[in-house]
DNA sequence: AAATAGTTTGACCAAATGGTCAGGATGACG
DNA sequence: CGTCATCCTGACCATTTGGTCAAACTATTT
């Protein structure tokens, strides 16, 4: 039952909803996210929410689908063509820089995924994979062409998304041992990312 | 109101709850969690459950502390007068196989964290805090030595906990990409990652 | 076999939560 | 300005959820 126009008011209240719903879903998860934190975090009352969006499940799906082009574009701009390790390094820092200015998208991925990935297997056997599996084949590609080392192109992606992803996924876990100011230590993990790739994908 | 005594039947059902929490925390975080659920996993009733823990907090808190140091020995077995590289190198291949052992407890610590560590903060902040600055400080050791690359001990740390956990943790997400049969993608990772450990370590 | 200590349960409760609905308020527009 | 479509709200509802309790049941001890 969404209504169908398209009003000044429905964009701006739509998106006023999605942005307190990422709030509120990356903090706490699916289950734990209320409709009424949703609400007052986008400053209408419950019944107003429902009017913008049938029900809690249409608001999460609405997030994930409209967010995860965004989070794919990085790995998308791999480009076959251009210098293998400079391409891998600036799909790294990419990457990073994604997790500091959108750690609340990668934290409502995440959620997502390590309950199960429920609402969005489909996205991950689907589209995801073909697009992973695309760029493996040009790193592997790289690799048998003696352009970088030798070394598993998926595992290798993966590694990618683990190392960056932390730091915004796991963001309180890296405050509460590093005690940084804002945000400098990320670039420290640029300089280490970098540092550490660079050596890694040297052919031998 | 937890019974003092410590007959046969009470080890059980305390073992039995505590595993059937782990199963229901770790697959749906503390708030997606429900007492009901976790009791008709234990194979117990509502009431039953809740007089053998206090609460479902408790039971949480229970999980947590019993495991958090199983989780991190890894980590203190690395030991500052074994060989620099094969130290780390087998720091790593022992948190990957945790990830592959206990997979319920790295998704619970990752549930726990993500959403901020409510309940973990002082651990964090204190002795986890404590011990990775403890080996932080060898590292820095072997770097300094010329032993190792020089590279940021913190950093590194963070890179292994993310790319052995990122296996249990976003474990719906690899077998979506890899479609692996069993569990033999683990050790293609093991592969990978002691390659890649091994000549970004290699000192210039 | 009683008496006692320990274990289990059905029935129940208050609060929270996702969602509905009729009607009122507000904007757009001829 | 009047009318119609859009937007918003208070009151309400059914279900779920964490938790309680008295009573019943079962082991263990004497």
């Amino acid at each position: 039952m969404p209504p169908a126009p398209n009003t000044r008011i429905q964009q701006k209240n739509r998106a006023t909803i999605m942005d307190a719903a990422l709030d509120v879903f990356s903090a706490s998860g699916f289950r734990g996210a209320t409709l009424d934190e949703i609400a007052t975090a986008a400053g209408l009352s419950k019944p107003n929410l429902l009017y913008y969006f049938p029900g809690k499940e249409a608001i999460h799906t609405a997030l994930l689908t409209s967010l995860l082009d965004t989070w794919l574009d990085p790995l998308r701009a791999l480009d076959a063509n251009g210098d293998p390790v400079e391409e891998l390094l600036g799909y790294v820092l990419r990457k990073l820089q994604m997790s500091r200015t959108y750690p609340r998208e990668s934290r409502l991925f995440a959620n997502e995924i390590i309950q199960g990935a429920p609402r969005m297997i489909d996205q991950i056997t689907g589209p995801l994979k073909t697009l992973v599996d695309e760029k493996a084949a040009v790193i592997r590609g790289w690799s048998n062409a003696g352009k970088i080392a030798t070394l598993d192109p998926h595992h290798l992606i993966f590694s990618i998304w683990a190392t960056t992803q932390h730091y915004a996924d796991f963001e309180v876990q890296v405050r509460g041992i590093l005690r940084p100011v804002g945000d400098a230590h990320i670039d420290d993990a640029a300089t280490f990312l970098l540092d550490f790739y660079r050596s890694a994908l040297k052919r031998p």
